[in-house]
DNA sequence: CACCTAACGTA
DNA sequence: CGTACGTTAGGTGT
């Protein structure tokens, strides 16, 4: 088809006038009182956003600012001190959105501006003026009048009418035909008229009618002043007496068209909207239904360069033809896409497709292949010199295994590689990975219609849209991998994350061993003291109830037994553990307590219940590690969660007992780090007191209590103790006064005054923490011993609540990130070790400082050496890195 | 049936 | 008003 050369359209540039519009929204939504379930209001950049992105569908400009206020004082404080000095203070509910509505804007990659010592309106001036001289059609959006000034041939003005829906579109015939006046006249008209909003005063007796009339007669208010003796009668004086306060009125009012500002108009395009930000936003700001999808379709047709999508030429080598494709296959690295389905520590393939470089990518399907076939996919999938990309490779791989094949020449994963970009992501889906770095949709030809249609009698869809998949991975791979090298994760990605994916493969396959018949007699003896609590529960109350209903309890406590109140929460008030036991202490009431019985022993129950279903015909429960959910870096254990195993209590302890060491092993062994995010504060702080406190060979809470109370260790009590112990945990978690008063149930003023005291004697540590968030604000970002970033964007946020939460996240992600990082290289080096020194002991789980291995015979001081060298060398810090190891023949046992 | 909340286990 | 997770049960809305 030839292409034709469409006229170039006029530029058009929209202008609005951020502060002025979200005000607006802020009253026409009032009554809908939207607010999200934590607090924040979202009227404001609920009824911005909706309102721009009507503005943009209806008006589809080629650019595009968003103007907005600044808290310092402009020239018209220093011309006239009382200026807006009448305005009501900003309402609670409005405070905070308009940094939400900074976030939409950046996402939506819309510029917006805003420079000290001016207002929006006078940027918005300056701009309209710059490009209506450039030859640009200019819109302006606002809801102050001040901007009819602006009105020209060039310049319309679209004015908020009560609400934000209904505008009306100012031309100059529109003004003329409103007030009988033309757009500059306008201002004369309003310096007469005087504006309450901004605290100009008008003349005593002359009103809207009067100051229209005048200008119109007059022309101008200079003439108007030239000749105001002609102005007759008791208006005539007044007039001549405040003809000063007109006439500053007239230059406040005036809008500045050329504020000196360093954007051109010509810049001011929008950039391509970051699709999945968007998403996340919405969600964080539970804002569902019509806006987001009116907002896609808006923005989404403004983005051509996600039109083109991928392609490939899809090659279906048949019955003893894979060898020979794979043979004739161009060399590079290959992107590998696979369907089928993965879990517990294996998983079943059902078809493969290999994109190499050239376009050309085969798909096959692995019931169908020959002896020869699949010898030959064997030989390539196994072959470390054939590199291959793959997008979560860890599942595959156990499906690999399960089929007798190996994956090797793992070059980059790129569900992994975007781990690392972003990892506060939610999900790293193939398709919006191609979208976001790639700029291109990864479309399914299968969902398109192909499938069960009369063409598509052998699947070809599908395999084509595999196909895509692998092509997709392959030039994400490229796409990603350049991407992190600027950010310097390159590292991180092939020296880490990467070569994790197998051990943690091994680790899912192997699983953990456990002994059934104890866990389900376990099992029935919490089930027997549930059902005891409830009926003693019933009993006491006198009527039936859920006692797992907080809402029932609620009821129950507060209502038919008049408890008194606990702490306040969403759903009335809480009955959470210590509210119980708050209330077991404050009332005779014996139901608190049998309360508090009956939650523990629930939740042993079910513990043990959610175990019990977990454990595999081998006798082994293999749980799935996630190596790209936790935002720190940490991984996470699910499908069960083996990370979360009762320890504090004996009774919880019980159900360690229920994980043994398999048969043909000797014994369990358990190694971990102790305070390892303690050690690694002493060593990014480089606080030599708290270094020395680790180098003292004493217990080390005590040992730092004796420096905070220059006492000798040995006099540290068990109070002061406990004291310091809190106050070391909560540090690396942004813990404040009120937390720790809270903790050890004393006085704020006592745990402030705790806090000082630790800090004096730890002054490095104060330091360190306070320079993580200044450098993380200024940067964006935190960073681990080894690189790894998070992104937190709400650090510069005006909602106290959300900046001081991303506070507490930049001073803990450093400190858990690097914990993270020195025990995944401390898991690799441990891998290698155990084959190095040709060992059968294997490892079985990770729970963040702590390592699980099951000990072959004969073996077991090899390994205690191996685990305490390599886990103790996985990083060197300016303090050792202690670990300790405890051996049994059960979890418990071999905890410590 | 899908989703949210409260509650609670671990590091 | 302490970070990071996953699971469960109850309750609500589609």
């Amino acid at each position: 088809m030839p292409k034709t050369e469409a006229t170039p359209a006029r530029p058009s540039l929209l202008l609005l006038d951020g502060h002025s519009l979200a005000y607006r929204a802020f009253y026409a939504l009032k009554e809908a009182n939207l607010v999200t379930t934590d607090g924040q209001h979202t009227e404001a950049v609920y009824g911005f956003t909706s309102m721009l992105v009507n503005v943009l569908r209806d008006e589809r400009p080629s650019h595009v600012a968003v103007c907005f206020d600044r808290s310092e004082p402009t020239f018209r404080h220093t011309e006239y001190a009382e200026y807006k000095a009448n305005r009501t203070e900003t309402p609670e509910d409005f405070r905070g959105q308009v940094s939400l509505i900074f976030e939409v804007l950046d996402t939506l990659r819309i510029p917006r501006l805003s420079l000290a010592g001016f207002e929006a309106d006078d940027l918005i001036a300056t701009l309209a003026t710059r490009g209506s001289a450039e030859g640009m059609s200019v819109l302006i959006v606002t809801g102050d009048r001040d901007a009819l000034q602006l009105v020209d041939d060039n310049v319309t003005v679209l004015m908020t009418r009560r609400g934000i829906s209904d505008m009306t579109r100012f031309t100059p015939d529109a003004v003329m035909e409103k007030y009988e006046l033309t757009p500059a006249q306008y201002p004369d008209f309003a310096a007469i008229r005087g504006d309450s909003s901004d605290n100009l005063k008008n003349i005593p007796g002359v009103g809207e009618k009067t100051a229209a009339k005048w200008i119109r007669e007059f022309g101008s208010l200079e003439e108007l002043v030239n000749r105001v003796d002609e102005v007759k009668g008791k208006v005539g004086d007044k007039l001549r007496e405040h003809l000063g306060q007109v006439m500053m009125n007239r230059r406040l009012t005036e809008l500045k068209r050329d504020v000196p500002l360093d954007v051109e108009p010509a810049s001011l395009t929008m950039g391509q909207f970051d699709r999945e930000g968007i998403h996340k936003l919405l969600d964080s700001l539970q804002i569902r239904g019509e806006l987001r999808e009116r907002l896609f379709k808006t923005l989404g047709s403004a983005e051509p360069e996600v039109e083109d999508a991928f392609e490939v030429e899809l090659a279906m080598p048949g019955p003893d033809e894979v060898a020979g494709w794979l043979a004739a296959m161009p060399a590079g690295r290959a992107g590998l896409a696979f369907r089928g389905s993965y879990g517990s520590g294996t998983g079943r393939i059902d078809a493969i497709a290999i994109a190499p470089p050239g376009g050309t990518a085969a798909y096959l399907d692995p019931t169908r292949l020959t002896q020869a076939d699949e010898a030959a996919l064997r030989e390539w999938l196994g072959d470390e010199a054939r590199e291959k990309a793959v997008h979560d490779a860890k599942g595959p791989m156990l499906a690999l295994w399960a089929q007798g094949m190996e994956l090797r020449g793992l070059s980059c994963d790129t569900a992994l590689a975007a781990y690392l970009a972003t990892p506060g992501q939610r999900t790293f889906e193939l398709d919006d990975l191609a979208v976001r770095y790639l700029k291109r949709e990864l479309r399914s030809e299968a969902e398109a219609g192909g499938q069960g249609s009369l063409f598509d009698t052998d699947g070809e869809a599908e395999a084509r849209d595999l196909a895509l998949r692998a092509q997709a991975v392959r030039e994400l791979a490229e796409g990603l991998e350049e991407f992190l090298s600027t950010r310097g994760g390159t590292h991180l990605l092939g020296e880490v994350e990467l070569p994790l994916v197998t051990v943690l493969a091994e680790m899912e396959r192997t699983g953990i061993c456990t002994d059934r018949e104890y866990l389900a007699g376990l099992e029935s003896e919490f089930g027997a003291a549930v059902k005891q609590a409830v009926e003693e529960a019933h009993r006491v109350v006198g009527e039936q109830f859920n006692l797992g209903s907080p809402k029932q309890l609620q009821t129950i406590l507060f209502d038919k037994l008049g408890l008194p109140k606990t702490k306040k929460i969403k759903t009335g008030y809480t009955t959470d553990a210590d509210a119980l036991a708050w209330l077991a202490g404050q009332t005779e009431h014996e139901l608190p307590t049998i309360l508090l019985r009956h939650r523990d022993q629930t939740k042993l129950r079910t513990t043990v219940e959610g175990l019990i279903k977990e454990i595999g015909d081998d006798g082994r429960i293999h749980t799935t590690f996630n190596q790209i959910i936790a935002a720190t870096g940490r991984l996470s254990s699910e499908k069960p969660n083996l990370q979360n195993i009762p320890i504090r209590t004996a009774e919880g302890r019980r159900i360690r007992q229920g994980f043994v060491v398999g048969e043909g092993f000797e014994t369990l062994l358990t190694a971990d780090y102790s305070q390892i995010e303690l050690r690694i504060m002493a060593h990014l702080s480089g606080d030599e007191s708290l270094i020395a406190a680790f180098e003292s060979g004493h217990d080390f809470h005590q040992a730092t209590a004796a420096r905070v109370f220059d006492i000798p260790p040995e006099q540290v009590g068990g109070d002061l103790r406990a004291k310091i112990k809190a106050m070391n945990y909560g540090l690396a978690y942004g813990l404040s006064d009120f937390g720790l008063s809270g903790q050890l149930n004393i006085p704020v003023a006592e745990a402030r005054a705790l806090k000082d005291e630790y800090f004096e004697e730890f002054g490095g540590v104060r330091e360190f923490l306070q320079a993580i968030v200044a450098q993380a604000r200024k940067d964006g970002y935190t960073e681990t011993i080894l690189g790894r970033r998070r992104y937190l964007p709400d650090l510069t946020s005006d909602n106290r609540q959300r900046r001081e939460m991303a506070e507490r996240m930049a001073l803990n992600a450093p400190i858990q990130g690097s914990a993270a990082d020195i025990i995944k290289v401390a898991m690799l080096n441990v891998r290698r070790a155990l084959a190095a020194e040709g060992l059968r002991s294997r490892m079985l789980l990770q729970v963040h400082d702590e390592l699980v291995f099951e000990v072959a015979p004969g073996e077991l001081d090899a390994l205690r050496a191996l685990a305490i060298r390599e886990m103790g060398s996985a990083y060197s810090l300016r303090v050792p890195l202690e670990v300790s190891v405890g051996v049994g023949r059960t979890w418990e046992d071999a905890g410590h």
